[in-house]
DNA sequence: CCAAAAGTGTTAGTCGTACACCCATGT
DNA sequence: ACATGGGTGTACGACTAACACTTTTGG
């Protein structure tokens, strides 16, 4: 093929970033306020422009560290985003990842080279973002739906470890629906993706909940 | 950003195809030759760069005609694939999507501008490939075998319609595995994503089997 | 009438769901 | 001792899996 072709002229890879977080029952996802143009002062998704010489995921992971402070999280492919005009300086390719993190664990920069502001926003209460980005976000929310349900996704909100009052509170807050306690524990452990391990931690009650983490071990069996 | 900045310059974006089809029990993809370097004279997949006016899909459609003659065809996305030296002109990003179809639906063109053969090849006798293909189709026969469990995705193999017994001969080519007829009747029945037609036609034996095609409406529900 | 594959029904076991009572702790 | 949420077991219905015989057609 041929570089100077200018069909293939001031091609870029955007990389874009949807992290959850899950508190107190609410799903908020991680957005920031551009610095500069284009959208200068708007809010939107974590990304950024692949460099020459990393791979994709490597590149999301470098955007979250500088504009947001947060690194060494897992992150994966949910859909590829590539409206020609989506962009309004180049064409730009999106190729956008999500995840899910303990936002406690983190401490988030307000204001970076690239970014005023930073925070955690709930789904249902999502300003304007910039370029393509509620579009990407309303799919990510659908696949992160699906995602916890089919696979063990929310290992990486509990890399310590949760009890079964607080995880349940958290599949009930994305999926919208309720759980019936003794069926959903049932369930859970039926995954054989989870074990006890010998701590109790309160959770809302008195008596403490004990303690369960996800085993190492890959799952096939759906969730719920 | 700045379209100058060397960090980004001389990127693209290469679409790429693992096309499907089954065949008396045998799982083929479909590979091309190439005509010119890079990796003249070698098989690969259907793959090529996407221009700067159109969306992916769209640039791996016109790709699989100008290559094959094969047009109007479902793909979905499976995998990105960024290694820094995939492709080794220039950096190249390469988006990868699935199929699958009935290869006698279509007239395959065996030579065209930029190839030299085009061939359905059993997976378990793919040659060594351009680029990172064979990396690609791996990730993609694993893709594969989960779309057709959890998704309608065979309807693409059976635009007008299906037996039990040939539908059943592909989930145990392509999962490897065997069904009990009763149960993978009930099973396939039981997603509601088929039904019956009036029609019926001759399989392996001399008793004429009834035709099945898929519903319109989508499912939620595992087939297997 | 024989061969070859297509079609069907029943049963046992497993899994999902609905539901009620006791337990541990803080106040 | 009481209030709050955490922990457990059982029974019923639905689904999954195992399995054998009858039907249709071509030769």
């Amino acid at each position: 093929m041929d570089k100077k072709n200018p069909k293939y002229q001031n091609q870029g890879i955007h990389v874009v970033s949807a992290l959850f977080t899950v508190e107190k029952g609410i799903t908020k996802v991680l957005i920031i306020k551009r610095k500069y143009d284009p959208y200068q002062g708007m809010w939107a998704l974590v990304s950024g422009a692949l460099y020459n010489d990393e791979e994709v995921l490597d590149g999301l992971k470098r955007e979250l560290k500088e504009k947001t402070g947060i690194e060494n999280i897992h992150l994966e492919l949910f859909d590829v985003f590539s409206r020609v005009d989506r962009s309004p300086a180049m064409r730009m390719v999106g190729i956008a990842y999500l995840g899910i993190v303990d936002k406690e664990k983190f401490h988030l920069l307000k204001e970076t080279l690239k970014t005023t502001d930073a925070d955690w926003i709930p789904i249902d209460k999502i300003p304007k973002l910039a370029f393509d980005h509620n579009e990407i976000l309303e799919k990510a929310i659908e696949v992160l739906k699906i995602r916890i349900r089919k696979t063990d996704l929310l290992r990486h909100l509990y890399p310590v470890g949760f009890t079964m009052p607080e995880i349940q509170k958290v599949y009930e807050s994305i999926l919208n629906r309720t759980f019936d306690r003794r069926n959903f524990r049932k369930k859970l452990l039926s995954t054989g993706m989870i074990e006890e391990t010998p701590r109790a931690e309160k959770f809302e009650g008195n008596k403490p909940a004990k303690v369960y983490i996800f085993k190492e071990n890959q799952i096939d069996k759906d969730v719920f």
